[in-house]
DNA sequence: GGACTGACTCAAT
DNA sequence: TATTGAGCCAGTC
């Protein structure tokens, strides 16, 4: 890898900080912003070292609103906790009312 | 150099 | 209407 100084990874790192506070977005929404919408897959495989990363992971969830990677984080439900902390309602790994808070970075940005 | 993996998404049945 | 299967790209072993 460093074959660039900007990897793929950097890139969803990038947008993925741009989310606004109390929002959210999904997987395939980052990936189709830069260009790849059918690598939401790799957005989500990025995200594992966003961790070592100032990346709000918990505000990227899939396109259904639900928390998938959350077993990702340190607790079982740190996730949805963060979420709920900016006031995202969160029942069941599912975000409430995630059509009103979908952020779309190809729209906003 | 080839094959596998992965926090997803869409489409068909 | 719900469920299942296949596709996709980039990175790592």
């Amino acid at each position: 890898m460093q074959a660039k100084t900007e990897s793929f990874f950097e890139k969803v790192y990038e947008v993925a900080r741009q989310i606004p506070y109390g929002r959210v977005t999904s997987y395939g929404a980052i990936a189709k912003y830069l260009g790849a919408a059918r690598s939401a897959r790799m957005v989500g495989y990025a995200m594992n070292g966003s961790h070592n990363k100032d990346v709000p992971a918990h505000r990227v969830v899939n396109r259904k609103g639900l928390l998938t990677g959350k077993h990702h984080f340190e607790g079982t439900n740190l996730m949805q906790q963060l979420l709920e902390s900016e006031g995202v309602q969160v029942i069941d790994n599912q975000i409430q009312d995630f059509d009103s808070l979908f952020w779309d970075p190809a729209k906003n940005l």
